[in-house]
DNA sequence: CGAATCAAGATTGTTCAACAATATATTTTA
DNA sequence: TAAAATATATTGTTGAACAATCTTGATTCG
């Protein structure tokens, strides 16, 4: 009998499991950014009911990747240039909060030291795709390093709304490619307890990463302008 | 027409309307802690149908007011020691990032002032209950510092589930009543830039008021043990 | 022609009743 | 007494229905 206390999605409900298939297409991308959701139409491509569907929805909406307009329904959040600056703050904080919070041998290392050789590997095999999970995946498993529920919620929170900027960018090719040596050179720092190199090679990537994001934002705007 | 990006509980709707009611309840501790709401009485009780309450009890869930057990139902959240201890490293990383991104003449300066002062009559008045209330927007007050909604947001969702925890203690009386001089010294720091002395009065704070929350938790439990 | 008005039409908001699936309580049986 | 079986209550989910609100398109008027 796992408790469900917070926002980890329960496959168990058919709500759950329905708001768990829906985020994963957001994060595919196989929405159009800003795209209205009809309960009657996605209920019935689900084979839910709309009351059914409206729970998953309202779990969605609490993750920030759909947004809800009362009397107007639910749409594909699109994240803008505020937001895209918001979360890179955010992460700024928690993950500074993680160097901090570093203490020699903790087993997020061990996790940490995994997905680096995983994520040579990927950049090898030029999978972008996988680069950029294995990417997110490391700065999951750094934030562990607070050992805390909560941050770790809050900042799984702001990484699938970036997940979900992503996934609305045509081309990330290898927007994540410079990255994997950055979380090596960042690990390195981390694990032989030199916070003042970790803090500035965090710096470093958040900052490259922000205005990569940015960048690529900038030019789906050019590309696809307001409609 | 204002969007419901987050986690704002919209009155708009019925279900979020009974989600505000509910969760005031909550915090005024109304209901026992680790108590179980069934879906039948409360619906009966707050004369909604079972359908809008489960989508206030959703998003009660998101906000970690209430723990959601599959096939078992809806229960008031019972913070324990771990718990307080996560919120206090939740708060610690966070607030110090305000601390960080304080800026001169930034208008929550002026905010935090006026909740300064006004914490200074509240607790002249010996209103404890308004003393703990005016503490807690003081330092949300804080972290708007940082211009981040997200910050904001994941700051509230902490401070909830802290009011939550004060409202579960059957005598919280003067428990904050140290903190209006602590949150005018603070104030100080912060608006003459002085980073260290911010730190410093900042981490007093956090220390002192864990201590009071987990020493306050552990006379309940003594009192009133496991039935 | 353009702007405001008004009436369909569609969508969301909410309720209700029903039934299946699961958990809880009670009784029976060993 | 302990385990098993039954009965009862609760949650999970559905579908239909109707009210409230929004959207659309036609109509009218300036």
């Amino acid at each position: 009998m796992t408790i469900r206390t917070t926002m980890e999605a329960d496959e168990a409900s058919l709500a759950g499991a329905v708001a768990i298939r829906i985020r994963e297409m957001l994060i595919a991308g196989e929405f159009e950014p800003g795209q209205k959701l009809s309960e009657h139409r996605v209920a019935a491509d689900f084979a839910v009911s709309r009351n059914t569907l409206r729970e998953a929805f309202r779990f969605l909406t609490s993750q920030r990747l759909l947004s809800y307009i009362p009397n107007r329904g639910v749409f594909v959040v699109v994240p803008d240039e505020a937001a895209i600056i918001d979360i890179y703050r955010v992460r700024a904080v928690i993950q500074r909060g993680a160097v901090e919070a570093a203490s020699r041998g903790h087993p997020a290392f061990a996790r940490m030291r995994v997905l680096v050789e995983e994520g040579r590997e990927l950049g090898a095999r030029r999978d972008w795709q996988k680069v950029g999970t294995n990417n997110m995946e490391f700065h999951r498993a750094m934030v562990g390093l607070c050992d805390s529920p909560r941050l770790s919620a809050s900042f799984d929170l702001v990484l699938a709304e970036l997940r979900l900027a992503f996934g609305q960018l045509k081309d990330m090719a290898h927007l994540h490619e410079p990255y994997i040596d950055l979380n090596h050179t960042l690990l390195r720092a981390l694990e032989t307890g030199d916070r003042l190199a970790s803090m500035t090679t965090l710096d470093a990537y958040l900052l490259q990463s922000e205005r990569g994001v940015l960048g690529a934002l900038q030019h789906r705007r050019a590309a696809e302008p307001v409609k």
